[in-house]
RNA sequence: GGCGCCUUGGCGGAGUGGUUACGCAGCGGUCUGCAAAACCGCGUACACCGGUUCGAACCCGGUAGGUGCCUCCA
C-alpha cells in the first residue's frame, strides 16, 4: 500500500512496525451536534483505507475516539467547552448531550456501512490515562501552570512547527477573539483546564493540579498510546487537524515518549457544498438523515464519496449525488445478472473478472485511488452486461461482488432476487410472446413495471432489472 | 500579512510528457413485435501568456480567477 504521508509530504510505501500488522488511529467526532456530510466523507475514507489495508493482507487494529469532553469552542483555549454549551442549548447535562450524539453518530456509521472500529474510545473513559500523560510531560519540563489551567510549552518541543510547516512568528495571533495573556507562547495549548470558580461543570474530575477537565488534544495522545502503543502505523483525520490538533498530538506524544508517534499521517481533504466550505457559522452542513429522507440510498452516498480522491477538494451537490445514485442503480442491474445466468454465450468471463479484481487492487493500494477503482468496475460490468454471466462463471462473479462489498462497503446484491410471483409473470409473458399475444405480453410487462421490475428481451430469453 | 492548494468537455471527476479515463446528463444509432434507463457511436475538455522539448493538458516562469488554514470546522 502506498499512501500520501503528510509527515513526509510524499507518497510512501506503508511499512508496518510489526510484520503483517497495522495500527490505525482515526480522530473521531466531537459529539456536541449532529455529524454532517463532510464528516462522512472523512470517515468513509478512513473506513475505505482500513478495508484496503485488510484486502492487502494486513491484520488491522482500528481505533477511533469520541471526543465527549474538553473540546473548546475556540482552539485557542478560550471560550466554552462545546459539550457544556450544547447542554445549555438543549437544557440537558453535558453527559446527556454526549450520549445522544454519540448514539446518533454510531447509528450513522452503521447505516453507511462503515465497519466497526476495533476500539471506539471515549475521552471521558480515559481521564486517568490523560492525567498520567500530563504528569509525564510535567516531569520532563514541558508544562507550566497559569490561572486557568496547565499548559504545554511549545517552545520546549523542538520542531513543533515542522509537521504543519507553520511559521509561528507570522501567525496573526491578534486575529483571535481574545488572547490568554498568561500563555508563554501563542501556540501553547491547554493540557488541563480548571473548572471555573463560580459554578460547577457537568463534567469535571480531580487532578493533581486541581479540579477540571482535560484539554482537547491530550485525549488522542493518551488513547492512541493506550490502544496502539507509543508508536503506531497510521493516523488519519480531517485536513483541518494538521496545523493545530495533530501538531499538538505529536508534541505531546513525542515529547513524552521520545518516539515517533505515527509513521504515516493520512488526511482527508474537505468537501464543499454549493461552492462554499461547510462550517458551523454558515450552517450548511447536511445531515445524513436529511439525504436518506429524500430517498437517496446510503449506498449512493457511499459511492459518491468514493468518486473523488481523498486528497482532492471535492464538491458536494444533490445533482452529483443523483448521478451517483443512477450509477449505483446501473451497477445493481448488472449484479442482478448473477441470478439470470445464460449459457452458450461464448468465452468465459472468469479471466476478465480476475483481471479486473487485480486492477482494482492495484488502484486501491496506489494511494487509495477510488475513482480509478470505480472506473475498473464500470469496465468489467460493461463486459458482463454485453456477454451475460454463464452458469460456470457465476461463482467467479459472486466472488467478485463479494470482493467489491468488502473493499467498497457496497453490497450490490442487497436487494435480492425477484419473488416467485414476479418470476411467474415473466414466465407467463414468455408464453404469451411465443403465441404472438402482444396485448397479454404488454399487460404483463406493465404489471412488472408497476412492481418496480423492468425487463428486456434478449436472444437468450428475458432479463429483469430493478427500475 | 504568513503558510498552502486549485483552475480538465453541460455537471461530477481521474490521469499524465506522445494512444478515447470514467460516470451522470444530452444527441444519434443497434437490437426488438413494440419496448427498454441495455449495447454501440458522437460532442473534437484540459484558465491565459511565454519558455523547455521532436512532442505539454501534463515540466518551468509569469498573468488572471478561485479557494483552504492562521477564528468555528471532518
Amino acid at each position: 500500500m502506498k499512501l500520501y504521508n503528510t509527515l513526509t509530504r510524499q507518497i510512501d510505501e506503508i511499512l508496518p512496525l510489526q510484520t503483517g500488522k497495522l495500527g490505525i488511529y482515526t480522530c473521531g467526532p466531537t459529539v456536541y451536534d449532529y455529524a454532517h456530510i463532510g464528516h462522512w466523507f472523512t470517515y468513509v475514507r478512513a473506513d475505505t483505507l482500513v478495508r484496503a489495508l485488510q484486502a492487502d493482507g494486513y491484520d488491522t487494529t482500528w481505533v477511533m475516539n469520541i471526543t465527549d469532553v474538553g473540546h473548546l469552542v475556540s482552539d485557542a483555549d478560550d471560550g466554552e467547552d462545546k459539550l457544556e454549551k450544547g447542554a445549555r442549548r438543549e437544557g440537558k447535562t453535558a453527559w446527556d448531550v454526549a450520549s445522544a450524539y454519540t448514539k446518533d453518530f454510531l447509528d450513522c456509521m452503521e447505516l453507511l456501512h462503515i465497519q466497526e472500529p476495533n476500539f471506539i474510545v471515549k475521552a471521558t473513559d480515559h481521564i486517568d490515562e490523560q492525567i498520567k500523560l500530563i504528569e509525564q510531560l510535567e516531569s520532563k519540563g514541558y508544562t507550566y501552570v497559569i490561572d486557568d489551567g496547565v499548559y504545554y510549552d511549545t517552545s520546549k518541543f523542538e520542531g513543533y512547527a515542522a509537521f504543519a510547516k507553520l511559521d509561528l512568528d507570522e501567525q496573526q495571533e491578534g486575529a483571535r477573539v481574545s488572547v490568554n495573556q498568561q500563555k508563554r507562547n501563542p501556540s501553547d495549548f491547554a493540557l488541563w483546564k480548571f473548572s471555573p470558580q463560580d459554578h460547577t461543570r457537568d463534567m469535571e474530575w480531580p487532578s493533581p493540579w486541581g479540579t477540571g477537565f482535560p484539554g482537547w488534544h491530550i485525549e488522542c495522545s493518551a488513547m492512541s498510546m493506550t490502544y496502539l502503543g507509543e508508536s503506531f502505523d497510521i493516523h488519519t483525520g480531517g485536513i483541518d487537524h494538521v496545523p493545530v490538533h495533530h501538531t499538538n498530538e505529536i508534541a505531546q506524544s513525542e515529547a513524552a515518549t521520545g518516539k515517533r508517534m505515527a509513521q504515516t499521517w493520512m488526511h482527508s481533504n474537505h468537501v464543499s457544498v454549493e461552492g462554499e466550505k461547510i462550517s458551523k457559522s454558515l450552517g450548511n452542513g447536511i445531515r445524513l438523515q436529511t439525504l436518506v429522507d429524500q430517498g437517496i440510498p446510503v449506498e449512493a452516498i457511499r459511492l459518491h464519496i468514493l468518486e473523488s480522491h481523498y486528497r482532492s477538494q471535492s464538491k458536494f451537490s444533490l445533482e452529483s449525488l443523483q448521478a451517483s445514485a443512477n450509477r449505483l442503480k446501473h451497477w445493481q442491474q448488472v449484479a442482478a445478472l448473477i441470478w439470470q445466468p445464460a449459457d452458450g454465450i461464448g468465452a468465459s468471463l472468469a479471466q476478465p473478472i480476475a483481471d479486473s479484481a487485480a486492477t482494482i487492487h492495484q488502484a486501491l493500494t496506489n494511494d487509495l485511488n477510488t475513482p480509478q477503482v470505480l472506473t475498473a468496475v464500470d469496465a468489467i460490468f460493461t463486459q458482463v452486461e454485453t456477454r451475460l454471466i454463464a452458469t460456470n462463471d457465476v461463482p467467479h462473479f459472486q466472488d467478485f461482488l463479494d470482493y467489491l462489498k468488502t473493499v467498497l462497503g457496497i453490497d450490490l446484491l442487497a436487494n435480492g432476487t425477484i419473488s416467485a410471483g414476479q418470476q411467474s409473470i415473466i414466465d407467463q409473458r414468455r408464453v404469451a410472446r411465443t403465441n404472438n399475444d402482444w396485448a397479454a405480453s404488454d399487460a404483463l410487462r406493465d404489471q412488472l413495471s408497476a412492481q418496480g421490475i423492468g425487463i428486456k428481451d434478449v436472444s437468450s430469453g428475458t432479463l429483469w432489472f430493478r427500475l
